[in-house]
This record gives C-alpha cells, sequence and structure tokens, in this order.
DNA sequence: GTTGACTTTGGACCCTACTCTAGGGTTTAA
DNA sequence: TTAAACCCTAGAGTAGGGTCCAAAGTCAAC
C-alpha cells in the first residue's frame, strides 16, 4: 500500500499556514512535494509533511528561510562538502542557539518580576513598568515587593 | 552633578546598532531622547541607554517591535490600563516565551544529535542530515551511532 | 453536464525593519 | 577659520517573508 498523499489545502490546514506560504517555500527551495498528480496537484507525502514541521519549528525559533535552507541543505551537499563543514556549520547554530535561551530567559526574569509585581487587580498598574521590573533584577536587592 | 548623556554616535556605537536604527526606533515611538541640546542633537540619558538595551535583548529573542512598543508602553498606559490588563499581558507573553523555549530546545537536541553523529572529519558527510537526525529522535531508539 | 470546492500560474502588493542618500547645520581641534 | 567629524530631516530604497488577486484548469456530487 502506498502513503497518503496530502493535497495542498489539506498540508496547510494539517500545519496551520497557508497554500501561499507553502508555494512561497517551494518557491525559494525549501519544500518541494514529492510528486505531482496527473493535473499538475502537487502532493505531499510524510516525509514532506516532517519537512514543513521542520521549517515551522526552525522559523518559530528564530532562524530565517535562508538559514533553514542550508540546514535541509547539508542533507543535499553531500558529495561537496565535508563531515567537518557540515560539524563546523551546526556546532556555530548550536552556540548561537545557546546564547539566544540565555537571553530568553533573562527576559523572562524580567517579564516575571514585573507580573509578580502586579497584583494583578482592577487597581490602576501606576507603577508596574517594565524598566522598573529591570532595575529590580539589577540592583538584586529586595525581592521586589508588591506595587499594587 | 548632572549625568553625562550620550551624543546618537556614542550610543549607537555602545550598544552597537547603526545610527538610523536609533532614529528609526525613535520614529516609531520605542525609544525618544530625553534631550535634545540646543542645535535639536539628541541627548540620550542612562535610562534611554537601558531603554535600549531592553528593546534588543526583547528583539533578540523574537519580539516584533511592534510587541516590545506595548511592553515598553505598559508604563504609559497606566492611568487606562488596570493591574489586570498589565498581567494578562505579560503572561500572555511569557507563555510564549516558555513555549518557545521549549522548541529551541527541541531544535537544539536535533542539532546535537546531528554534530554528535558526525565525527568532524575530513570524508563526505555522506549520511549527516537534519532529516536523519529527527528521525533518530522520534523513534527514541538507540542512540545514533557514527554515521561518518 | 453543471455547480462548487478544489487546484494551477504569474505577478502585484504589503508589512517589518531597517539602510541609504541628499542637502544642510554644528562642534572641535589645529 | 577652516577642515574633519559629527549631527539634523525627509524621503527613497531594500531584503525578507509573505499575501492577494485574476484567469483558468480539475474533480466530486447532484
Amino acid at each position: 500500500m502506498s502513503e497518503k498523499k496530502l493535497r495542498i489545502g489539506e498540508l496547510a490546514k494539517l500545519v496551520q499556514v497557508s497554500q501561499d506560504t507553502l508555494r512561497f517555500y517551494e518557491k525559494h527551495g525549501l519544500l518541494a512535494p514529492s510528486v505531482r498528480s496527473q493535473a499538475g496537484y502537487r502532493l505531499y507525502s510524510q516525509a514532506d509533511l516532517e519537512r514543513v514541521g521542520f521549517i515551522l519549528s526552525a522559523k518559530r525559533v528564530g532562524f530565517t528561510l535562508n538559514e533553514i535552507h542550508d540546514l535541509l541543505g547539508l542533507e543535499v551537499t553531500k558529495d561537496e562538502k565535508s563531515c567537518e563543514d557540515v560539524k563546523r556549520f551546526v556546532d556555530e547554530k548550536l552556540d548561537n542557539l545557546n546564547q539566544r535561551i540565555v537571553e530568553m530567559q533573562r527576559i523572562k526574569k524580567t517579564l516575571k518580576t514585573l507580573s509578580d509585581a502586579c497584583c494583578g487587580g482592577a487597581e490602576p498598574a501606576t507603577r508596574c513598568t517594565i524598566l522598573e521590573a529591570l532595575n529590580a533584577q539589577s540592583e538584586s536587592g529586595p525581592i521586589p515587593r508588591r506595587v499594587c
């Protein structure tokens, strides 16, 4: 039994992007459907589905389409690129990712400080500001008390 | 003694963005210098420096300028918005951030798998592909052995 | 055999976040 | 007092990442 193929509308709905976006990715070499129907309809396989999943994840974490293209391209350039090249490229992206995770955790802490200092009540948020939260952190003084 | 103010070129160099970018942020309401010199030169205070620091961090972790504008705006809208509103907004961003951190860690694992499966040597990277790394993970089978 | 929901292409358009240019004023050190 | 290095505004241009047509073909059901 051959696997069930998806048409563009089905795939689009499944991964929550527009059909235009899928065609756009195709035009830019990120995602080609494995086959077309006789009428020229794009037919996407499970592998294609996984690929678009990777693309969207990578995008969400901040890779550009060009970078994603390169990442996916590692598979195709096997004859020209040595394993060393691949490793260097990937390790660089990894470093990058680690830095961004650290930065996110810092921002998360800032937002948390802000949220915690905030009673959540209906009073005006007179003293809830991001910059105060930032200060509260950098001073590393007492736990910011509730201010509203 | 009044604090030392920075001119646009000094601030730009300090935070590693172009002067154009700082002016662009100003035009879009993210960052206004606290004062201008008599000749109309922008003069940035320490608070302005912190603010631009926040903007750049937030941007690096993937907030759009509009979102950052809203975050910074929490301080200004104090009279119209209740503490409840602020908390809801911030908590939503926090959720968002948490999701993204999880996603980053997943991609990181994928890249790590890829990197680890790669000897780093000069041989052709015949079997080093992102999608294989993804598969290796989702199958949760044996630790992927070195393939090159 | 026609209606309605799908698909195709190509190309124009849009938003975000800058980046550059032109034409001009200011500051500072020699 | 002048040259170099800085700053100003307004507006045009760019790259990335889509988004939206229009005109036309395809498919399933009635």
